[in-house]
DNA sequence: TCCTTATCTTTACATCGTAAAGATGAAATA
DNA sequence: TATTTCATCTTTACGATGTAAAGATAAGGA
């Protein structure tokens, strides 16, 4: 088990094995990403391995994204992670909070483009999906993993901020000042309903759930044209009869 | 490796290792649920396994539900399983087909049970709520797991089942006749919206991510009453300004 | 009665997370 | 400058898991 497992796991560089260090000019490592902002040979190996931890997930999914695939992506043993978060909840705990902060970047400056007030109001969920298409594995990091600690700072303070966001958005539609402090129970309702929503059909469009519904509508209509109709709907629609 | 492991995997009934029978009476091995309803020693393995899957992920939820635990919890080797599954994926996937006939079982039922139009529409999201409630842990293999074989016609089948009730429940309350073939964008968005917002608001509420928004609403706010605030603002609230 | 075959057990192996001990070199201190 | 300290990284080890393959065992038909 040791014997073999060694014998994988250094797909690296070899970095001078025992002491014969022929060359004692800085000892290069770091097989990808090694420009010139890595200072020394150590310092950045926390960043190195956030990195390596994404191009992993994109390349191998979620199932594919362990503590030891993410160390031979970085180039060092696999123990060497330990050191730096500790856990796989750990890694996983601040490459979730990397995604909530792309996230709420992708959503802020979505926003920021629009100029009328109905692309306004679309803009953010349609932002939402379309973030979650693009990096689905970043959003299965964020959102289907029941392994994250909520009480490392990084990651409270970025899902914080996507929430706070989210609750901002609601209430600008509805012309009305949050308080951060309490909430009405219609005011809890809206928000609750628009997160509901919006990430209900983030789940069921990533898990292929609405391919079935999709292939009934009529010739060619995209996800985005679906969500469109599901935003606009109570707006310009009338209710279901009771 | 495999010492330690014959050492921990056989915690059962001690059955007959070699040939020393000493008692040629019916071995009884199955040393739970081993009743009179087992005919014969190996007929209802399948059965038992998945019963004892769900008994395991009920105890030791999501994470310790492997394949090992359920043959241990069964009292099986380790191996027995494969030959009735095949794969993990395979039990999982006939699990979660379980899963989907209680889920639609307890829907039916409460939908039955109701009266007024407005319970009768309030209905089916409660029950969709109240079951993932009950079994977190089920609701999780049904929808959080990424590992399903929708090929298989038992998961396949509840699940459509599960989807055609949805369908059919908003059809009735737009009062409209959902030809099974095609349907209208006005349509697929009001069937899309329904299942977004309930499994959204399902999956926030098991995430524990809804506690920010019921800690500040009124004193004593239930997960339930929230539930019901965002179902009734579409008919009865005024629609969100522009 | 014997043999075929489905069912279950043993054994084995690669991989994973995690802990603990050993090596290594950067920085602080003298 | 020489030495010590300590954070960082590697080795080694262990239990657990999924899965494959081979061996045992009993049921049921020949």
């Amino acid at each position: 088990m040791g014997k073999s497992e060694t014998r994988i796991e250094t797909a690296r560089v070899a970095r001078t094995p025992k002491k014969a260090s022929a060359t004692p000019s800085r000892p290069v490592r770091r097989n990808a990403a090694a420009k010139a902002e890595t200072p020394y040979h150590h310092g950045a190996l926390r960043e190195a391995l956030l990195q390596a931890a994404e191009r992993v997930l994109e390349r191998d999914g979620l199932s594919g994204l362990t503590l030891r695939a993410v160390a031979r992506e970085a180039g060092v043993s696999h123990a060497a992670p330990t050191h730096h978060f500790g856990d796989l909840t750990g890694l996983l705990s601040e490459l979730a909070a990397v995604g909530f902060r792309q996230f709420n970047a992708a959503m802020a400056s979505s926003c920021d483009a629009a100029t009328t007030p109905l692309a306004r109001a679309l803009a953010r969920p349609k932002a939402y999906v379309a973030y979650a298409q693009a990096h689905p594995g970043m959003y299965g990091i964020m959102f289907r993993t029941e392994r994250l600690d909520y009480s490392r700072p990084s990651l409270n303070e970025a899902a914080e901020a996507s929430f706070a966001g989210l609750a901002n958005a609601v209430g600008m539609m509805r012309q009305e000042q949050i308080s951060g402090d309490a909430l009405t129970l219609t005011q809890g309702a809206a928000i609750a309903r628009a997160w509901s929503m919006v990430h209900g059909f983030t789940m069921l469009l990533l898990d292929g759930r609405l391919e079935d519904i999709l292939g009934r509508l009529p010739e060619g209509t995209t996800a985005e044209r679906l969500l469109e109709a599901i935003l606009m709907a109570p707006v310009t629609g009338k209710p279901p009869a009771p």
